[in-house]
DNA sequence: CTGTGGGCAACGTGCCGACAA
DNA sequence: TTGTCGGCACGTTGCCCACAG
């Protein structure tokens, strides 16, 4: 009950909160740096929120008008916002700072956790690293929380330690938040405890389901051309444009940051080569898996002939679903085999990512604020 | 549970079911007739179906390159669908025939009707009209019955008929539909019987309510833009297009029956006329509001000068939220005062209307089915 | 340390008639 | 004729512990 009301400016809390909903591998460029926009990818994070309706050839018929568009448009990033589903107020991302002393957990849900006949079981190192110490005078100990989502929505929970041997459980007001947020075994809950111990709630669901809400009030035929003409409008007037990216929808990136699209170019990835990409994994973590590229070719060479995007069709180690079967060459890494590696290279410390944002990019242009 | 499996064609019957879910006021121009189609009220649709997202300026920056676009386009109607939200699968409106011998009754939900204490009360005469004959020889007499709604779903309920005085109810099944569709009170529940003796289902809900779930995934400028270069482009080369109206979020209709635009003219509507036009009101009904035109302008001079659409600014003798402030020509009648009129003339039959169509029209040209 | 299940009390759901508008 | 209510049975929810992996 209670409204969704007037959700305040999204401060630094709710901007780590974002990241760690959105998964591991979501990494947003900065202000001002030069990306490559690929309005073919775009489409294809369309697609992929809208039923599969009719009207394929209207589309491509009428999409011809914007033949003039180039397969990527090379942009200045003029602003980022990030957003999360089914709010009306945008919230400003913070200019990115050092992280503060934020104290987070993660925990994929049991099937314990989100039956009707209990509560959730807290992991005892989550408990006490992250949420308030409980007054160990009280028998049993116990206290009530009160953690805020990313709608800016508040959870209240009662939190308390008990039972032989002794755990930390979350009872009251669980149910109603995996009711509400229809979490299922397998999603991932998030708590964050910020410097002034703020709490903060976020949710990650374990499959890439398919939105809840397909819209059918707007066709496939007006979508797929309000990309197109948006960013045709700006290549050629060389204006701003926004783009919306969904990272737990969207099949693939289709803001690729200038750099690592011409680190590509050094990699010498060919028919034949091994590589290795990286997927999410388990709690917040992720894993490598490694295939090899079968062909080099055009993903769509009716509308997107010499697009470099999806050009490598490749054949994984071991095959899953989540793996496509055609990549882009700025998505996976060469291979190196473990016995010649010096280390283990984990790289630069991942950068955590979340459920959307908005992006205001300027072919070229200025870089200014909008809204 | 189980799934909303493989819609099968709509028959007569779901035919008659999506115009009663859609009310009274919804009429479909037939197939091979003109109709003048306006981007802007298609615009307006859209608007109403998403979340007012910032981002104003970049639309109207880009909307400029759709300048060649005129405000109105004539168009014959190739195609229609009848669809309904959330499936997949459209469905084929058979050619407009005859009212066959369905039987039906609408009843708006009370608070008992929606409560979780009980089931639904049947009005005697909708049951006695519409249900299955009860065999009186049980005590007390009772049935299952079986309908189906427009996404091909089965719903069970027991209908009985018990109490003093005696009366029909819908208790076991009732509950989990109302839960499944949210229905609140207010909402209309209608049944539909055919000659076979087939029962439907359908829910007409009480305000033009936001869609309940109102999409993020795209911005306000790809919808915009969408709309107007598929418009354009079907303009200037005379191809079919599709164009999605939803007669219950579409704030106005916005394909008009050509010969219904052309009358407007003979109508003699200025500032100072007094004019009725006809609202939904509860149970299938229509009612007349009156009011005064005041002025006569570009509801848009900017983007859209010289436009008929809301060209007419309008003051109500009773004021509403749901009666616009502008409203279009071809919306309104020239109002006759009651002592003046010959007889109560209620005009054809009113057909009746549903909850989404898809028109393919072409402008001025072939009239081939697509899909 | 923590996932699952049994025990059990409190609550909600839903069928019934009574009554009155 | 039908909307709402009190009564009441039964199923579900949810807090507790024990136990075992």
């Amino acid at each position: 009950r209670g409204f969704d009301e007037g959700s305040t400016k999204m401060d630094e809390l709710d901007c780590e909160l974002w990241h760690a909903c959105a998964g591991p591998l979501t990494q947003l460029p900065p202000v001002d740096s030069h990306v490559m926009y690929w309005p073919q990818g775009h489409i294809e994070q369309v697609v992929a929120c809208t039923p599969d309706s009719a009207g394929a050839a209207d589309v491509y018929q009428a999409s011809k008008q914007f033949s003039n568009l180039p397969a990527h448009l090379l942009c200045k990033i003029s602003k980022i916002e990030l957003q999360t589903e089914f709010t009306k107020e945008m919230k400003d991302a913070p200019p990115p700072t050092m992280q503060k002393n934020v104290r987070s957990f993660c925990k994929t849900l049991t099937a314990s956790d989100t039956s009707t006949h209990g509560g959730f079981s807290v992991p005892r190192r989550a408990a006490e690293d992250c949420l308030p110490l409980l007054d160990h005078s009280m028998n049993p100990p116990c206290q009530e929380l009160v953690a805020k989502d990313l709608h800016g929505k508040e959870w209240n929970f009662r939190h308390i330690y008990r039972g032989h041997p002794r755990r930390h459980l979350l009872t009251t007001g669980w149910s109603v938040f995996v009711s509400q947020k229809r979490l299922v075994a397998g999603d991932t809950v998030i708590f964050l405890r910020g410097e002034n111990g703020q709490l903060r709630v976020g949710v990650r669901r374990a499959s890439k389901q398919l939105p809840q809400t397909r819209s059918t009030h707007f066709s496939n035929a007006n979508l797929h051309l309000g990309v197109l003409a948006a960013a045709s409008h700006a290549a050629t007037e060389r204006l701003r444009f926004s783009v919306i990216y969904n990272p737990r929808t969207s099949p693939s990136e289709f803001v690729i940051p200038y750099h690592k699209y011409l680190k590509t170019k050094e990699n010498n990835l060919t028919v034949g080569s091994r590589f290795k990409m990286k997927f999410e994994s388990d709690e917040s973590t992720e894993r490598r898996y490694s295939g090899t590229i079968v062909e080099v070719s055009d993903a769509d060479p009716l509308k997107w002939p010499n697009s470099a995007w999806r050009s490598m069709k490749v054949e994984w180690d071991e095959s899953a679903s989540e793996r496509h079967e055609r990549v882009s060459p700025w998505e996976i890494e060469p291979f190196v085999p473990i016995s010649t590696l010096p280390t283990p290279s984990v790289g630069p410390r991942p950068k955590r990512r979340p459920p959307t944002f908005v992006t205001d990019s300027s072919p070229q242009g200025t870089s200014q604020s909008v809204l």
